[in-house]
DNA sequence: TACACTCGATCCGGCTGCGTAACGAAATAG
DNA sequence: CTATTTCGTTACGCAGCCGGATCGAGTGTA
């Protein structure tokens, strides 16, 4: 089922769930690593630094650091590919889900708490302008 | 109007928006920069550098760095407070409403592709387990 | 066998961001 | 007036991430 949201509600949304992000005292993973890590967990599998690499247009050693970086907090694990025994096969761990799990809690309560009638809540008064001065 | 997303749509809906601006050629800001560009843009001024940083729980100097970053993009501007003249008020610009714009229409794009029957495109078949081995 | 190619990891120099500490300027208290 | 507090910035050393080049291992081909 699509969801719409206007740009109002799509900025909000999207400050929430990272402000809570950011403030918390999670691991703060890079756009990078997020990318990487939601792609592995949402795409179907198999996942290898190349395939992450062209679809996500992030040059090989940076997917592969990435991987050191996710791998060391316990959200991803490297594995041969017995098939052809150069490639690797990023695997998702359990560790990786609930971190995931709990993320996409913080997104789903952001969408939760919009109140799009919009801009102010009630009792403010709607003297800003939305967007200043400079040009 | 609050939106409601389950996990697997609000962890589609963020992959999709940040697979795009990862892509994208546009400048990637630090998940702390973007934080606080959209607390300027979304929440009502004025925005100081101390405000900043309680409300976002981020260091001053660390503010007055992302700052200088987003104010050399021409997405935020300073101007020194005339009442109080060692304070400075954080300013929207033109260009950062531009930029924040084209996000929103990112995200809502990514809302909008949301087929949430859930996990599957049609024809692929189900055969991934959710969440591998790992434990 | 020899040769070309692909995969992922590593090395390298450079860049960016971090927090603590110290700073000057401005406001405020006594 | 002097002393203290508060504002934002700058200095410093440190850690992380970047892309291009290079590497060894594995694969495919003739």
């Amino acid at each position: 089922m699509p969801v719409f949201l206007n740009q109002d509600d799509a900025l909000a949304l999207w400050r929430d769930a990272l402000s809570a992000s950011v403030r918390g005292d999670g691991p703060d993973l890079s756009a990078r690593q997020m990318a990487i890590l939601l792609t592995v967990y949402t795409k179907t599998p198999p996942h290898t630094v190349r395939g992450l690499s062209d679809s996500l247009n992030i040059s090989k050693p940076a997917i592969s650091r990435a991987l050191d970086r996710l791998g060391q907090l316990g959200f991803v694990r490297r594995r041969r590919d017995d098939y052809d025994r150069r490639s690797i096969e990023v695997q998702r761990t359990v560790k990786g889900a609930v971190f995931l799990s709990e993320f996409a809690d913080q997104v789903s309560g952001a969408g939760h708490d919009l109140a799009s009638p919009t801009p102010f809540e009630a009792g403010t008064p709607p003297e800003i302008p939305p967007a200043d001065s400079g040009y």
